[in-house]
RNA sequence: UCCGCCGUGGUGUAACGGCAGCACCUUGGAUUUUGGUUCCAAUGGUCCAGGUUCGAAUCCUGGCGGCGGAG
């Protein structure tokens, strides 16, 4: 097959392009430059989209042996992925970047360009396992990335290769060092790529504007303390509060809800902050046909944790309703679920957080 | 004006006259391709001036400040 390699600058994915060059396929490495201000040149690079990404990357392809490209897609991240991180911040939500760029960029504007190309897929070096067109877990549980991957649609995954699947961390550096690549002892990346110094909170406030507003208690209603700008916080977050004093038993406060018309921001105990109701739209079926519904099945609401048994069911409208056996906190709208089957493993559905509950009711 | 009570990190509170501790907040680190959580660590304090004592947050005197009561 004829595939394109999209080569962050890491050691993933150049392992992924030398695992899928010694296959047999046809390879060609592609660097997808994200940034429109590409100046963001630093040293222990923290993601994906620096020049200095780019010359590693360049190098591997050379080393591979494989044609190397970079294109140029930092309209389409700009219109698609940072659009959306900034609308969505602003409607009080949590999106996840990483999620809306594989769905909308590099398994959906890459890949188109690639196939119009004359490729027959795209390969990287995600962690996570494409059997008979279904999407499941990694061999390494730690390093496992099906949670990122499970918005993409069969028709998309039809297109896409994960080499690295049945590969452990450790592996995956050792065969990079075997290889002779500069980029096997790289850092793993981290937080968001186009914030490069990391104060996401910063980089709102920087293109939001600041919304002063107020913190307020669940219970009494009173007034806690005041924020410079409610995207700054999400569900199930205790830090950054600066609450003018503690709570009279002592323990920490987190936020519960966000209005983003009036800007208030309303917080309370741990236990407050437990859901076990969860509704999701934008309902996919990455292994191709949807299960029966109702199933019973395990669900996971964020890229890093576990797992919870849950039973799931579709509406009539076609959104997704969970209902966990054991509550969960920090449950944010904006985020996505990821419904397994039963055993952990396979992916069954995945859909954007619209609505959390108690359980209660 | 008089009487009483009380002044301890940013905040809320502990400490028979004997190493000023805890919690919340803040900051840093670990973890992590989102936010967040969690874990570890750090910064930070006895209102002021005298006195008693081997030794004072603690006892005494005065000042300043706050609260309550009497007017």
């Amino acid at each position: 097959m004829r595939v394109l390699a999209a080569m962050s600058g890491g050691v993933d994915s150049a392992v992924a392009a030398a695992l899928a060059t010694e296959a047999g396929h046809e390879v060609t490495g592609v660097h997808m430059a994200l940034s429109r201000t590409p100046g963001t040149l630093r040293t222990g690079s923290r993601g994906c989209c620096t020049v200095e990404d780019a010359f590693d990357a360049r190098r591997v392809s050379d080393l591979i042996g494989i044609p190397f490209y970079v294109w140029d897609l930092s309209e389409d991240f700009a219109e698609t992925v940072v659009a959306d991180f900034l609308s969505e911040y602003s409607a009080g939500r949590t999106p996840n970047p990483c999620l809306r760029c594989n769905e909308k960029i590099k398994f959906a504007a890459l890949l188109d360009r690639a196939i119009a190309l004359g490729f027959d897929a795209v390969v990287t070096g995600h962690y996570a396992r494409l059997t008979d067109g279904r999407l499941s877990r990694s061999a390494d549980p730690a390093k496992d990335q099906s949670y990122v991957l499970a918005v993409l649609t069969p028709e998309q995954l039809s297109h896409s290769m994960f080499p690295l699947g049945g590969m452990t961390k450790d592996a995956v550096r050792g065969e990079a060092c075997r290889r002779g690549f500069a980029v096997a002892g790289k850092p793993d990346s981290y937080d968001i790529c186009f914030i490069s110094d990391g104060d996401t909170r910063g980089y709102l406030t920087e293109k939001l504007g600041a919304r002063p507003g107020p913190v307020v208690d669940a219970v009494t209603g009173a007034e806690l303390a005041r924020h410079d700008g409610y995207f700054g916080y999400t569900i199930g977050q205790r830090k950054g509060l600066h609450l003018s004093r503690p709570a009279p038993d002592g323990r920490p406060r987190y936020v519960l809800s966000i209005e983003p018309v009036s800007g208030t921001v309303t917080v309370g105990t741990a236990e407050q902050l437990d859901v076990a109701d969860i509704v999701a739209e934008r309902v996919v079926f990455p292994g191709g046909r949807p299960p029966v519904f109702p199933v019973r099945g395990r669900v996971q609401v964020r890229a890093h944790g576990e797992s919870t048994a849950v039973a799931a069911d579709l509406d009539r409208d076609g959104a997704l309703r969970l209902m966990l056996d054991d509550p969960i906190r920090g449950v944010a709208p904006g985020q996505t679920a990821v419904l397994y089957d039963e055993s952990d493993t396979g992916v069954l559905a995945a859909g954007t957080i619209v609505a959390t509950g108690r359980g209660d009711g």
